[in-house]
DNA sequence: CGGTATCCTGAACGATACTG
DNA sequence: CAGTATCGTTCAGGATACCG
């Protein structure tokens, strides 16, 4: 009736799958983090990182630049003295936000 | 007319948020699509190493130990030889895959 | 202020071998 | 089959110093 012997099957997570492509961007430690402190408001780059606590300068700059890489988060450079400089969720990052305020919840409930 | 001070505000993620505990889950290299795989169907240990792919079964092992650890994954052992062991989302788990659901889609329309 | 440039450490993960 | 036990490696992120 049922053929018992599964053909290698799609239950496979293999890089096609939106799950595994995230995982990317979930795996770095403070992306997250950076996504929810950004939602509700642009910040300066000093701003961000006294949000976030205890990440370094230059993790932090290093983490913004593959969140914008990804499309997640844009930079806006005032070409001022002193430098000045905002980040922001983009579009793609905006759509996300509806995810994160869930994850966050189901999170405060459930962990 | 406004407080122009900014009173060390709580836009900062510190340990309270869920955002912060659900990213130690998230930083795991395989937890989400170990989720993901078990999100329709119960698994033995060894399908669940195949359709994973890439991982080592000590890595698989420890993921799921830490996993069955925050709550979301169930472990069964049937007493047979050769050993059996089956593993399952739990309540909490299954309360996830909603979200594990809409995160596939965002990710792939915008990934 | 908002970065780079180095250097360095720890933990996560992989590889491999062995076992009830 | 489903692990555990070791060992080795990689590399993300921390620490620190310096710069336009």
């Amino acid at each position: 009736m049922k053929n018992e012997t599964i053909i290698d099957s799609e239950v496979t997570c293999s890089s096609s799958c939106g799950i595994s492509k995230i995982q990317k961007i979930f795996a770095g430690k403070w992306k997250i983090m950076i996504l929810w402190t950004l939602h509700e408001r642009t910040m300066r780059f000093g701003e961000l990182n006294r949000a976030l606590g205890d990440i370094t300068q230059s993790a932090l700059t290093k983490q913004l630049r593959e969140l914008e890489a990804d499309g997640l988060v844009k930079r806006y450079v005032y070409r001022e003295v002193p430098p000045r400089v905002e980040y922001s969720l983009t579009e793609t990052g905006n759509n996300f936000v509806p995810l994160l305020e869930q994850i966050n919840t189901w999170s405060l409930e459930n962990l």
